[in-house]
DNA sequence: GAGGTTAGTGTCACCCTCTGACAGTTGACA
DNA sequence: TGTCAACTGTCAGAGGGTGACACTAACCTC
């Protein structure tokens, strides 16, 4: 019943009935969706289940999402879009991996507000479970997670002013961070904290020991 | 026609017919795949093609291979087991980094030699190219690549004498260095040399930029 | 406000991947 | 040689995904 047109209507000029009815059944399928991925699995919801829950045709399903695969994975997309933006926002005299940890670090805090306007933050961390936790969505989520890393080494080399297919330390740098944080969520999605402050923190700890994995020899003190 | 029953038997006591005609069906499988994808595109083969080229039922496909993209990472999955064997080798006072490079550094060249027995270097290369540029495959081999992780570090831990779940450096450190490798193949397969030489050489040359991307000013000079 | 245009939708038909059930066939082994 | 077990083919079907086409509702102009 209630609408949500007056937050997200940044850049629209005009709302339109027509615009509306479009978003308020995207919005509804994937809502529908992802509360069924959570609750019965994503392998035991099949698209004819969601389009009947909203009343509409699966064809109609496959004009909003290009998949079912693209409709679990939404609400990841708008985090990765948010994390981006963070980066893009760090002060330009920030080392490139210092600006990554605080931008991650920083979107932590500020995700519940970006996510909450399609679904509750619980329901994201929950549909994160059933991503981790399913083969093909994984899957999906790596490749996707490869784009990305993509994209942020050449926000990187431009903020440095290098050229990414000279030098290699852009594609280097946001591997090395990237591959700690799928770490961080694949703990993180273990248990037993499923909560934003567990997942900040883990990737606090995480980010710490990137210095002490690759010294020479882990026997010796690490203090150094 | 002519078989390599002489190679690759190593563990099995007899070969026996049923047992020769079962690895002969999976290894015409598995070429005639390999083959089609490489030339027509993975996309554009069917399982029924590969199948009718065999001149076996489809359903006989799906009892040597989990699916079409088993078929196409089989490859693969051999090459992976070589580098974890390679890990295994090292001798055990090199510090984890260090054994991990020198395994792949190695691995490359012997690589060779364990996949000629089902397809030649250049067809396995080639396959690679597939992978690459079908989002598809690309998640798959992405996922696999995950599960290798997750090997790896459980193999660095033991060689440290660690638990990988109190002790994070382990996958931290297995992160950053497949992080690389995941920059290293796919610049290769970005061309223009898809020589197994090339790819030796990107990987030292990416192995050696995780010091200085890792600098806290990449603006100052690299010499440290 | 009537009428043409445009876009979202439903219906129908189809391909492809993958699975289960069942029967036929063939090698293994006593 | 005959029985057992395993491999295979046929058949039927679910599920994901796509193209074509017609219908309807919103938009826009006169």
């Amino acid at each position: 019943m209630d609408t949500v047109n007056s937050a997200g209507t940044a850049s629209a000029p005009r709302p339109g009935l027509r615009e509306l009815k479009k978003r308020r059944t995207r919005d509804a399928l994937l809502r529908t969706a992802v509360e069924m991925f959570t609750t019965r699995g994503y392998d035991h919801t099949t698209v004819d289940d969601i389009a009947a829950a909203v009343d509409v045709s699966p064809r109609t399903f496959f004009r909003y999402f290009s998949g079912k695969e693209d409709a679990a994975l939404a609400l990841e997309t708008m985090t990765v879009a948010h994390f981006l933006d963070a980066v893009r926002a760090r002060p330009a005299h920030e080392p490139p991996m210092e600006a990554m940890r605080r931008a991650v670090m920083e979107g932590w805090d500020t995700l519940s507000a970006v996510v909450e306007s399609v679904a509750p933050i619980e329901q994201y961390l929950r549909m994160y479970q059933v991503i981790e936790s399913t083969p093909v969505l994984l899957a999906a989520h790596l490749r996707r997670s490869a784009e990305t890393e993509e994209q942020m080494a050449l926000l990187i080399a431009e903020r440095e002013g290098l050229d990414v297919d000279a030098d290699p330390r852009p594609r280097v740098a946001v591997a090395v961070f990237s591959g700690v944080m799928r770490v961080t969520e694949r703990q993180w999605s273990a248990g037993p904290d499923f909560s934003l402050a567990a997942m900040r923190e883990l990737t606090a700890t995480h980010l710490d020991q990137v210095g002490p994995a690759l010294a020479g020899n882990w026997r010796a003190p690490q203090g150094a």
